[in-house]
RNA sequence: GUCCUCAUAGUUCAAUGGAUAGAACGAGGGUUUCCUAAACCCUAAAUCCAGGUCCGAUUCCUGGUGAGGACACCA
């Protein structure tokens, strides 16, 4: 009974699943576990959701059908219905102005600009909003620093003021563990005193601060270039802490309370939640109370349906006492705010720390592996620097997207970014392998019969093709490139191993073959794309 | 101390209650008169411990153990 039952739903709906396994029953062309027990109708939806994930037998025409939408663009229409009209806003905030760049801040940038492509192309509207600490004691301490090595180097910052991006930045970080170091051992009433001026905005304090303040955004915006991210706007600190703490001010009584010593805290333990400061005793405002001045701000730059934070999941009780504070203070954020928590990159045995000097730089990585790109490099590229640009990129952000975004990652500056295996390089080269292919081949496109039959040695790549689709969904709504970064490498496993086996160009079979690497070449650019990572025709 | 994550081959990661736990790196062995060897093939190698729920648990629950993080004037 159970049999034909499934044996009818499975033939209707052309799916099947592999008959090789020894604890499988068989019967007619389908197959299922011989020890099932239950009803009819609850196997049946277990196995339709076991199938949908593995080992998917559908009938080849509709398979067909699929590569074709592929190849034509079609699959994109059905995709921008998913999040059609939703407004997304995405806002990518680690970032403090007077510091250097290092991998995890990188791992911001990178999976926040995957995530808004994949909101993107499943049809929504994207905001993509940068926030970065430009003031508070970080600050103070890199121009206490900035100014005790001018001293030093017998410099003014004006004649520094003419180096490049890159020898600026170094300079910053560099004064900035300084000031870390000496703010512990003597120096600490010089370094509040700064920090207090920069909030009274003293006029000899802030042409440090402007000039030094440019210096950093100077040379993250050319990282955002070379990351191929940009930003509809940049919120600063600086610029809505004011805001912020008029809403705090104002919702005294109501949501914050006054805590010890003339501070005014929100209560989150009526929520379950816990106790944090929003104004200090002092009066000035803290990152908490500035947030609610930058909900504002984005609510008024754009009108989002849904506004994601991406921060390091050290954040996530911080972010959990804010937003509660966010939604009392004004009920239409209510289900808006969402924190994007992200696992936090490590050094192998070591937290990073900027304070400390326990960093690696992102222009460290990026040099080294780029000097190892290019060793690499056949000889013969009239443009290799583009190439080896190209590669490098994509070598570096498919590291950071290859596993899920929430959890942990060690990295180790020893082994340097991987250039095979699974790697973002695997998926390039297999794409200009595709191409090389189609470049020799003289079919342009090759129409196929009904009821075309594939071999042994192609039907497992077309079984492949129908997922895209379905990874570019999930991988939305999980919030996971990683997801569609697993399936481009197996993809490209499978077409690299029917490159193994099979002939293409010159063989009867080359308008079929010529096919179906035109549909991988076709996934791995538009999957590459969609984790920000670009393809180049030859390497 | 309270709370939150997490624990899978030597290492880095997959597996959203289902079939034989899947890759990569590293280790060992092999493939190039032939469309790109950044590739392909073969071998060895793993679910922290103890209970529980279930026909079925890496996945859910409880208790251990271990790692990381957050807990009032920092950002």
């Amino acid at each position: 009974m159970i049999k034909s039952v499934i044996s009818d739903y499975l033939k209707q709906n052309n799916i099947g699943t592999k008959l090789e396994h020894p604890s499988v029953e068989k019967f007619g062309d389908f197959a299922v576990r011989g020890d099932v027990n239950f009803s009819d109708l609850e196997i049946i939806e277990k196995i339709d959701k076991v199938a949908g994930f593995s080992n998917l037998w559908i009938k080849e025409n509709i398979l067909i059908d699929e590569a074709k939408n592929i190849l034509n663009d079609e699959f994109k229409k059905e995709l921008g219905d998913v999040n059609k009209d939703k407004k997304i806003l995405i806002e990518f905030s680690d970032q403090n102005t007077h510091k250097e760049l290092h991998v995890g801040h990188l791992k911001t940038m990178v999976i926040g600009e995957s995530v808004a492509r994949f909101f993107e192309i499943l049809g929504a509207k994207v905001f993509r909003a940068n926030y970065q600490g430009d003031i508070g004691p970080h600050v103070a301490k890199a121009i206490w620093g900035v100014q005790k090595l001018l001293n030093l180097q017998n410099e003014t910052i004006d004649e520094f003021n003419l180096k490049s991006n890159e020898v600026k930045a170094h300079f910053l970080g560099k004064a900035y563990a300084l000031g870390c170091t000496d703010y512990e051992d003597n120096n600490k009433s010089e370094i509040d005193e700064i920090n207090q001026k920069l909030y009274q905005k003293d006029d000899k304090t802030m042409v440090v601060y402007k000039i030094t303040r440019q210096w950093s955004l100077d040379y993250y915006n050319d990282f955002y270039k070379r990351f191929y991210t940009k930003f509809d706007k940049l919120f600063f600190e600086s610029e809505i802490a004011e805001e912020g703490k008029k809403i705090v001010e104002n919702n005294v009584g109501k949501i914050f309370e006054k805590g010890e010593g003339g501070s005014i805290i929100f209560d989150g333990e009526k929520y379950g939640l816990h106790k944090r400061v929003f104004i200090t005793g002092v009066g000035t405002v803290t990152y908490e109370g500035k947030e609610m001045g930058l909900a504002q701000a984005q609510r008024q730059a754009f009108e989002f349906d849904k506004a994601i934070h991406v921060v390091g999941n050290e954040q996530a009780g911080y972010f959990t006492v804010v937003i509660k504070a966010i939604e009392l203070i004004d009920s239409w954020f209510t289900n808006k705010e969402f924190h994007l928590s992200m696992g936090m990159v490590n050094l192998v045995g070591k937290k990073m720390s900027s304070r400390t000097g326990d960093i690696v730089t992102v222009d460290s990585i990026l040099d080294e592996t780029k000097s190892e790109v290019k060793l690499l490099l056949k000889s013969d590229d009239s443009n290799q620097d583009i190439v080896a640009e190209v590669i490098t990129i994509g070598a570096i952000k498919f590291s950071l997207l290859k596993s899920d975004p929430k959890q942990n990652s060690i990295f180790d500056i020893k082994k340097s970014i991987d250039l095979d295996g699974s790697s973002g390089p695997y998926l390039q080269y297999t794409y200009a392998r595709c191409k090389s292919v189609i470049n020799k081949s003289s079919v342009n496109s090759y129409e196929l019969r009904v009821n075309e039959k594939f071999d042994e040695n192609e039907l497992p790549l077309l079984r492949y093709f129908y997922q895209f689709s379905e990874k570019i969904v999930e991988a939305g709504e999980r919030y996971s490139p990683a997801v569609l970064a697993e399936y481009l490498l197996n993809l490209a496993r499978k077409y690299n191993e029917f490159y193994a086996k099979c002939r293409i160009v010159g063989e009867p079979e080359e308008g079929r073959r010529v096919f179906l690497t035109q549909v991988t070449a076709k996934i791995i650019k538009e999957g590459l794309t969609l984790l920000g990572i670009e393809t180049v025709e030859k390497m």
